[in-house]
DNA sequence: TTTCCTTGGGAAGTGCCACTATCCAAACAT
DNA sequence: ATGTTTGGATAGTGGCACTTCCCAAGGAAA
């Protein structure tokens, strides 16, 4: 398969295909001479799945690469391996921790945590970007409303920990082997975009019920 | 309060207020004489409010202007005017109508909310961002996986819908008023990444009660 | 063989976006 | 009188995801 050819079939521009792998989100063809390159299956896939990190997740191209490097990266085992993905790819700013309500907002946090039994995440905590993400939304919606707290937060905590253990019973269904990391990845990162219009959706219907179209 | 009092009490720089004020997303102060302008507590709230979408939210400015436009619009009956700046949110290419993969994700979703008794979703749906985000990410994940569809996705637009009747449950219990429909878009808004946050640290707690850590 | 078209690679340019820096003149403080 | 602060306007910055342009090598057609 020719670089046309790979542009054809996935609907990418051949431009934007060399610009990525330019920027290393694709490995280079087999060279056949100076002047011609061979791409496989293997190309297609990773160029969709690529395009559906940038364009679904929206995931910025530098992540995409550090992602997909750890992805590649067999010395790891499987599990770390997803972790190590799944890390690279929140994009918060640094909580501030001058600031009065990010440190009420982290204490907040841990405490639900506690309450909730999630050991795990707790000794995980100083370390994970989703922690420090929730600290700083958390944070974010108290500076604006401010008798918000733990309890108002719990009951979502339990319904997302079901979410995620849907996430691995169905990554578990799936094959094992080289695609699975890929696919873990790829449930990882699509789902929530899913995830974020069914909520909508949701909330659609229940103000629909609730007060009608009006 | 003057612009300088303004930027310290919310810890953005006079120089981005006053592109907020250009770009129409906070009021213009009132005028005390030809050089200076008086702020109340109200640009305060507001101000942290548009903080909070832009940072947390990433909602972009000129999406921030419209939603604000729609909260502001006092000709519209308060249901309507918190989808309309629901609706104004979203930032999804359109579907791509000839696309094969598309259509079939439009058909099984369309099913599916059938399958779930979304009435009202499903009398929405042709006009609703939300469902053709929907529609982008599952054709997304199609492309990628074949054997994914509607058993995968039904359980958990089950557990959104819960999500949303407490999103709706919480928002009752606030009192009503010019504040409510703020509060309402905030918590739309800035829910989003408070689940998101909650379900990236559910998927690390399961993941590590499974596997450990390895 | 000559001409023409296609190909892959690199450099530079584009458009958008969220700020940020610089000016300016009025107003206030000392 | 002097220096600082203020709000408003204009232009500039840096990052990002491409896109355009150009070139020389290959291959196909005449």
């Amino acid at each position: 398969m020719r670089l046309a050819e790979l542009s054809e079939r996935s609907g990418v521009s051949t431009a934007t295909i060399k610009y990525y792998l330019r920027e290393g989100l694709l490995p280079p063809g087999r060279q056949v001479n100076a002047r011609t390159a061979e791409y496989d299956e293997e190309h297609l896939r990773r160029l969709r799945l690529v395009r559906a990190m940038i364009q679904v997740g929206r995931v910025p191209v530098a992540k995409v690469r550090e992602v997909l490097g750890h992805v590649d990266d067999d010395s790891l085992g499987r599990t770390i391996r997803l972790g190590a993905a799944m890390w690279a790819l929140p994009q918060v700013p640094e909580p501030d921790e001058e600031d009065e309500d990010v440190r009420d907002a982290h204490e907040e946090v841990a405490a639900l945590l506690h309450r909730l039994g999630w050991e795990n995440a707790e000794r995980l905590a100083p370390l994970s970007p989703a922690y420090r993400s929730l600290v700083v939304a958390v944070a974010a919606i108290r500076r604006i409303v401010h008798d918000w707290g733990a309890e108002q937060i719990a009951p979502y905590a339990e319904l997302m920990h079901r979410t995620a253990v849907l996430d691995l019973d169905n990554m578990e269904t799936h094959p094992s082997g080289a695609e699975r990391v890929e696919f873990a990845v790829l449930g990882a990162i699509l789902n929530e975009p899913v995830l974020q219009a069914l909520h909508r959706l949701a909330q659609e219907e229940e103000t629909a019920r609730r007060y009608g179209f009006e």
